[in-house]
RNA sequence: GCCCCCUUAGCUCAGUAGGAUAGAGCACAGGAUUCCUAAUCCUGGUGUCAGAGGUUCGAAUCCUCUAGGGGGCACCA
């Protein structure tokens, strides 16, 4: 379908007139054709003619074109093209000889974008909410290296600072309590059964060892230790969601590589850092932020805005062409003062963009679950995908819009019904594969099918589907320049739908070899599709449920 | 107090970059399987797009105000 554009923007040209971009649609109602656009509306200003009148010149120089059975204007101007059944079957063809890398446009230019996402504190498990930061970022990964962009995903460790002293603090406490020592736990430390578990696990190895030692002078050994163990643990939750770092940052070694010295020397030598009350503070102010900000406290130790700074700088050294951040939706009020960097550092802001993943609010049986950090009881990402599964766990995630509230049930998302889309989809597939194992036993091999047996499709099923498959392109190209792949899985529900009533209405395997032969390839090209759009969400294609 | 986001069917949400009569799933009721997997399908209706103004040929979409919900303000992380 996405053919059309071009037709359609040639057409605008010989106009004498252009469009930013070519807008096409799917009608509500089929009896408005198969595909619609409104250009001819958007033209009526500057060509300062009805739109009415603009749309039947486009009309007129398309209804020639092969691939088109019929173009009528409607409406207050739009244009609703039906595609002539013979270059349907051609595109079926098309994606039957060349497989999915013909479903995706090209760029119109090769990028190197960086995602940063997760990122969370080694201070403890996954909760919902990195899960769901983790499914956009992975998804959104997939989508723009899919598109042709080459893409590193990276995961930046907040292992200098506050609060991994404060994990070390909260083990060593611990740790004393195993032998009876008095240590008041730090206000604020992490006590959930993780820090009781690790503790143990040290007091085992090293037996008295710190007995007697204060934390000034055993605090290294706890937090580089209590890190080391979160984060491997992080690490390795990630991995039984099926999300894989290209990449993992720790902010310590931005420091002790020497980066935020080098990257604030070079911005105070260009007088974009300045000495106030004994701190020292970024010009942000100059940049679009509302007020400078300090990235050198008066006590000599650094903001982590000032290894945020460096992270950034370090990222931009590092060549990328665009720069994905991706965040939890609380962090909004620090998007000004990081594009202030971005526009500090000599790039243009759009460089960077921001992507806000809102908060989960997680419920069972539609009660919601307490969710306190502080007294460390909250429900951790891997029990979530334990009981749930991570591909319906990825799906829930995906079909939102990241920058909307979502409420989580697991009950709901335990269901194996039709309450769960994702098994929709996934059964789909499954389906397919079955029908292929019985066509096998009859001895019919797919390879086997010559091509021209897709002359036999003529349902109106069959062409609907076709058309939905056709369609992919296009859902592709909105999602991968929005940068939202929840449309992808919206997407999956629709092509799913389709099939699913195609299935009980007609037989695939029947005595009619040919017609087989031809449902045999639809059907190839919808397993095709809906295991390249699955992978971009990062789900899997089941052979068999 | 100032700033940001959200408000669409009973529920959860889509609605693409201002386009046609605003959609889906669930829930609810009834029905379908001698035949490729019933995690499926078919048939039923639902809206003050939070409210009020404005811009526009055209607004759920853009602007202003109001109400409700969430989030953020630091020499915290």
């Amino acid at each position: 379908m996405i053919f059309l554009k071009d037709l359609i923007r040639e057409a605008v040209s010989r106009l004498g007139a252009e469009v930013p971009y070519v807008e096409l649609e799917v009608p509500r109602d089929e009896k408005f054709g198969d595909i619609s656009t409104p250009v001819a509306m958007t033209l009526a200003r500057p060509l300062r003619r009805a739109p009415r009148q603009i749309a039947e010149e486009i009309a007129g120089s398309l209804e020639e074109d092969p691939a088109i059975q019929s173009v009528d204007v409607a409406g207050p101007g739009f244009l609703n093209f039906r595609i002539s059944t013979d270059f349907l079957l051609k595109e079926l063809e098309r994606v039957l000889r060349h497989g999915p890398d013909c479903l995706v446009p090209e760029p119109p230019e090769r990028r190197k974008v960086q995602i940063e996402f997760v990122s969370a504190n080694p201070t403890g498990p996954l909760h919902l909410g990195h899960g769901r930061g983790a499914a956009v970022g992975a998804a959104l990964a997939n989508l723009l290296q899919r598109g042709g962009y080459e893409v590193e995903k990276e995961f930046y460790i907040n292992d200098a600072g506050r609060q991994v002293r404060l994990l070390g603090e909260s083990i060593y406490a611990r740790y004393q309590e195993r032998f009876g020592k008095e240590y008041p736990f730090p206000e604020d430390g992490y006590k959930g059964d993780y820090i009781s578990e690790l503790a143990g696990r040290i007091a085992e190895e090293v037996g008295e060892k710190y007995i007697g030692i204060s934390f000034d002078e055993a605090g290294g050994f706890f937090i580089e230790r209590g890190t080391r163990e979160m984060l491997d643990t992080i690490r390795t939750d990630l991995e039984t969601f099926g999300v894989v770092f290209d990449r993992w940052q720790s902010e310590k070694l931005l420091y002790t590589e020497g980066l935020v010295k080098k990257c604030l020397d070079g911005l105070r030598s260009e007088g974009k850092l300045y000495e106030k009350d004994g701190a020292l503070w970024f010009r942000a102010s100059d940049y679009g932020d509302d007020k400078d900000r300090v990235v050198v406290k008066s006590d000599g130790s650094h903001t982590y805005f000032a290894s945020d700074i460096a992270y950034h700088w370090y990222k931009i050294q590092r060549g990328f062409d665009e720069l994905i951040d991706i965040w939890g939706a609380d962090h909004h009020g620090y998007i000004p003062r990081m594009k202030a960097v971005i526009r500090a550092l000599g790039e243009d802001e759009g460089k960077l963009s921001v992507i806000l993943v809102q908060m989960v609010s997680l419920l069972r049986g539609g009660k919601p679950v307490q969710m306190s950090k502080r007294s460390g009881e909250f429900i951790t990402l891997r029990e979530v995908i334990e009981e749930v599964g991570a591909d319906t766990t990825k799906f829930i995630f995906l079909t939102r819009k990241a920058d909307s509230h979502l409420e989580f049930d697991i009950e709901v998302a335990k269901k194996e019904s039709s309450e769960n889309p994702v098994y929709y989809v996934q059964y789909a597939y499954a389906r397919i594969q079955s029908i292929y194992r019985k066509a096998a036993e009859q001895g019919i091999g797919l390879e086997d099918i010559p091509f021209d047996a897709i002359m036999y499709l003529k349902e109106p099923e069959e062409m609907r589907l076709l058309k939905k498959i056709l369609l992919y392109p296009l859902i592709f190209e909105g999602a991968f320049r929005a940068r939202e792949p929840h449309r992808i899985t919206f997407y999956l529900q629709e092509l799913a739908g389709l099939f699913h009533p195609y299935y009980n209405t007609h037989r695939v395997l029947s005595d009619d070899a040919g017609l087989t032969g031809a449902r045999l390839l639809l059907l190839r090209a919808v397993e095709l599709v809906l295991r390249e759009a699955l992978s971009v969400l990062g789900i899997s294609a089941p052979e068999r449920m």
